[in-house]
DNA sequence: TGCGGCACTTCACTTGGTAAAGTGGTTGGG
DNA sequence: CCCAACCACTTTACCAAGTGAAGTGCCGCA
């Protein structure tokens, strides 16, 4: 997906625009959380994607897995210090997204 | 791609995650451009893809394109002021991808 | 007149994400 | 005691997004 491995935005990108992944580290802010409930609050998401991502964020240091050395064996994820790293970002894109995108889905002009 | 409509994170992701939207962006950010020169200075787009995503940006408002009536009609596209609202998250990537994610693509502890 | 540039489009292919079902371990209830 | 349900995932088959290479129509220039 890598489009210049020198680039820092493009390396960000590449890790922030996969979908659902600001989306869990939004989710995983409000805190640390097990598989099932994400699975639950982050609505329409597959399992299969769910892996995936929390895998892969955990790969780069984003959340960060804890066996809980319960039984039944609970899995708990949480975000590191690097994943609250990621919060501005999501927090812009919330301003945007009210500040341009309210209601409509950019359909024509609110002229008038 | 639409994850919630109600959502404005939701809704910003799905413009700014598809590939090279971001990119674009900033291209533009350095000024009004045409088709081949985003097209040389995002070295890898092909121009399929530059194609969608500028048509898309341009129905989201994000940018402007103007037919110039000489001949040969030339094309050039612009940021619009919604378009400029979306500098400040690349920003903040640049900023995450220099403080998190120099050098190696995190690869292993750091510890020391 | 034919070569190259511009602004794209078309096509065949790969990759990423989805939906649905399945897996293996662990309680809890009848 | 055993069947159902829960948890944390995988597997499989499919669809959509993006890629690479080639092609199109228009033009100006030598």
């Amino acid at each position: 997906m890598a489009v210049d491995p020198e680039c820092p935005v493009c390396k960000t990108a590449d890790i922030v625009c996969a979908k659902w992944t600001l989306l869990v580290v939004r989710e995983l802010d409000e805190g640390r959380s097990r598989f099932c409930e994400l699975e639950r609050s982050l609505t329409g998401i597959s399992p299969r994607t769910l892996s995936l991502r929390l895998r892969e964020l955990e790969q780069e240091g984003i959340v960060e897995r804890q066996q809980l050395p319960e039984l039944p064996p609970r899995v708990e994820y949480a975000l590191t210090d690097k994943g609250r790293a990621l919060l501005p970002m999501i927090e812009d894109m919330r301003c945007f997204g009210e500040r341009w995108l309210e209601g409509e889905p950019a359909v024509s002009a609110t002229v008038a």
